[in-house]
RNA sequence: GACCCUAUCGUCUAGAGGCCUAGGACAAUACCCUUUCACGGUAUGAACCCGGGUUCGAAUCCCGGUGGGGUCGCCA
């Protein structure tokens, strides 16, 4: 049974790599048809919010990354950690270590000016046949895990392969603070054993964490689990990400514009490959994904390919959700008096046309609402002899019994006909009086989804201002 | 500094010793389409980090260099 898991800490919001992370942790359970489980790791209390809990949490929702199991929270298991603990100090495989904070930091900074390696020099570690110094009495020990000196740790990583460590490299880490409050890795293994995690899924930032982890589970006589690091995501300049540079939460991809659907093929496609695909749904991914496609070296990260990806489900998303999507992101510009009913008929016109919701949004919003030309665009476009070819094209447009493209375009061109005048000489002007704006689609198709009423009304505040 | 990881077009990547004159995609450039702006179509340019080996043959295997990244907390 695969069981992978995503475990977040909440100190801000979900960002890109995290996300992708999250993907193909969840992708390779649907995959085997395993289970997925999302567990907030939430044990540095300083640092923790429950705003970003709820960020994550939003952040897997909009990209439909729903966990089978969790979420759980580190804090709520406090009791468990400390019976680990216990158990690891009476079965000698942890110890107290009095060494203080300020001496730990005095010894680090000696070692560092000698380009040593910082280390715990193991005072208080219980070897046989030595004899350890009396407990000072003013100081709170903390609890370190006594970490075997000999050997090497290695594990096949599903991603990088091979991966060895010795243990002289490895220190005698903390596993509970002098306040008692189990720390990070050693949380993260009392957690991945008992939710019977098979797959630990995560970044290669946490590649130097895993001999020490691997060192604990056996202490602890629990199965290692398959290890696999992904790669790290860089910045869109080949600069780390970071909350400073560039991180940015998924919840921003929705403020701009950006369909679910686009990231997440991006982000899949993103140091995965599966030979030449490049666009595919979810449920395609799930049934390619596995860890020999997955490359071993950082990745840059391409907002023009994103661009296009998210341009390509436009095309192919459905009308009513896109309306819906414009509708909300006008409402919060605050658009006044609109008329959303004309929406739905005029984004068959603009998905293909466009890259992202806002610019949607912005190419539907003369559609919905009162337009008023800009004047220099009326100055340079509607000429007097342009405004004698829309009076024509008015009288015309009156006549039209079935308001088609089909009908609406011979009007146009026998406007031009009788006025001796070009296509764009009576187009641009018509796009100006009608949208405000030089561009548009095709003036039949512009001028049947903008609707007779509105196509008059507007033509008429043009031609005869009140 | 020590340890660990890593290296193919600008970017994401294909590539499992001969299918490689190194393929695809984004981006770029040119042309076509066109009722403006887009969309779209076609075409072009663009890469195996360097040096040694192994081999009949290396982008692919090995070693060394160099570059990049990560980690060395009572953070996660």
């Amino acid at each position: 049974m695969i069981r992978t898991r995503f475990a977040p800490s909440p100190t801000g919001y979900l960002h890109i790599g995290g996300a992708r992370t999250a993907l193909f942790a969840w992708a390779y359970a649907r995959r085997h048809q395993g289970t997925f489980i999302l567990r907030i790791e939430d044990t540095d209390v300083a640092r923790s919010t429950p705003e970003a809990v709820q960020a994550i949490l939003d952040g897997m929702q909009w990209l439909g990354l729903h966990p089978d199991e969790g979420p759980f929270y580190q804090m709520q298991r406090m009791d468990r950690y400390k019976e680990v603990i216990a158990q690891m100090l009476s079965a000698g495989t942890a110890y107290h270590c009095y060494t203080s904070r300020e001496a730990l930091d005095a010894m680090r900074a000696e070692q560092e000016a000698k380009k040593q390696k910082p280390r715990y020099d193991g005072l208080w570690r219980p070897e046989p046949g030595k004899n350890l110094p009396a407990p000072p009495t003013d100081v709170q020990p903390v609890v370190r895990f006594r970490n075997p000196v000999d050997g090497v740790v290695a594990w096949d990583d599903m991603v990088k392969g091979r991966i060895t460590i010795a243990n002289a490299e490895l220190d005698d880490f903390i596993i509970a603070r002098a306040d008692g409050t189990p720390t990070y890795n050693f949380c993260v293994v009392v957690d991945d054993w008992d939710m019977r995690i098979s797959h630990v899924i995560r970044g290669d930032d946490h590649v130097n964490n895993t001999p020490r982890q691997i060192n604990v589970l056996r202490a602890l006589g629990a199965t290692v689990p398959e290890y696999g690091h992904l790669p790290m995501i860089l910045g869109d300049d080949g600069q780390k990400l970071s909350k400073r540079h560039g991180a940015v939460s998924v919840m921003q991809y929705d403020d701009e514009g950006y369909l679910p659907e686009a990231v997440l093929n991006y982000l899949a496609r993103l140091g995965w490959s599966h030979g030449d695909e490049e666009v595919f749904a979810m449920e395609q991914f799930c049934a390619w994904f596995e860890f020999d496609h997955i490359s071993s070296s950082a990745a840059q990260f391409n907002t023009e390919k994103l661009n296009w990806l998210n341009a390509h489900y436009l095309k192919v998303a459905d009308n009513a959700r896109l309306a819906a999507e414009v509708k909300r992101r006008l409402m919060l510009q605050q658009v006044a008096g609109a008329d959303w009913s004309v929406l739905e008929r005029v984004i068959p016109l603009y998905k293909e046309r466009v890259g992202n919701l806002n610019e949607l949004a912005d190419a539907l919003h003369p559609f919905c609402v009162t337009v008023h030309p800009p004047a220099d665009l009326l100055t340079q476009h509607v000429t007097a002899a342009a405004r004698a070819a829309l009076a024509t094209l008015f009288d015309k447009l009156t006549g039209v019994a079935d308001w088609q493209a089909a009908a609406l375009s011979l009007a146009v061109k026998e406007t031009l006909a009788s006025h001796g005048l070009k296509m764009p000489q009576v187009a641009t002007p018509l796009r100006v009086v009608l949208l405000g704006q030089a561009q548009s689609p095709s003036i039949d198709a512009v001028l049947e989804a903008l609707g007779r009423e509105r196509v008059l009304e507007r033509l008429q505040r043009v031609l005869r201002p009140t």
